[in-house]
DNA sequence: GCGACAG
DNA sequence: ATCTTGTCGC
């Protein structure tokens, strides 16, 4: 697929900058109905090894079909801030997703879309850069509050707003018992589009299932490297 | 000043 | 993300 280069910023301040004039191009519109095969990316890292960063290519009806890889020197990685996830992490994605045999209509991102303080979370913002839809799909809250208490039922959601009440994606139980999952839109796709598409995805337990294969084999990965 | 803070 | 033991529960 198409991979335009990812600029380290120099500094906090550059990134805010760039945030900033990526989230104007970021677009609500676009529904995820059709979608077969998508890319569920995750990363994973241990201090003084490489980050690896991992795309399972998905298929909706044939199940997992292929794992690409990638790997950025801890030296290399730009830090870990609040609000700057992407930074460090979507220069290893892009070289996970340059290792798939095809191209994804859709990203899932293990982090927020439009639900950051300036509109712009990973998912977001490698939508934007790579110009193809994207959910976030976040284990916690970044940004936001919820509109009201999230229901125990498995299903169930309530919507995530900002501080001034503008919606910015949807707490989600995707399962009886386990604490909910943040899904906001990244890049051409629309709020409830967003968690139509992540409620329609197989999920075994807490994770949606692309999104739990990436992460497991994150973790094998980074273990293999030694 | 205090609290919050994706991975 | 990772560091970490046992422990509660299906």
């Amino acid at each position: 697929m198409d991979l335009p280069p990812f600029p380290k910023p120099s500094s906090l301040e550059e990134a805010l900058r760039l945030q900033e004039a990526l989230a104007k191009r970021v677009r609500l519109e676009g529904s995820l109905e059709g979608v077969k095969l998508l890319a569920a990316l995750d990363a994973s890292h241990k201090r003084g090894k490489p980050l690896v960063a991992v795309a399972v290519l998905y298929h909706l009806e044939r199940g997992p079909l292929f794992v690409g890889q990638g790997l950025v020197p801890e030296e290399a990685l730009f830090p870990y801030v609040p609000g700057f996830l992407s930074f460090r992490e979507a220069p290893a994605y892009l070289q996970a997703l340059k290792a798939l045999p095809e191209a994804p209509e859709a990203l899932l991102l293990d982090g927020q879309g439009i639900a950051h303080p300036r509109g712009l979370g990973i998912a977001s913002h490698l939508g934007v850069h790579l110009d193809l839809p994207s959910v976030g799909v976040a284990k916690s809250l970044l940004y936001g509050r919820l509109e009201r208490p999230l229901p125990q039922e498995a299903g169930s959601a309530v919507r995530l707003l900002s501080p001034e009440g503008c919606p910015l994606g949807y707490a989600y139980r995707s399962r009886t018992g386990v604490r909910p999952l943040y899904v906001s839109p990244g890049h051409r796709v629309g709020l409830e589009e967003a968690l139509a598409f992540v409620k329609g995805l197989p999920t075994r337990f807490r994770l949606p299932e692309p999104l739990r294969l990436a992460h497991l084999e994150a973790g094998k990965a980074l273990k293999a490297l030694d």
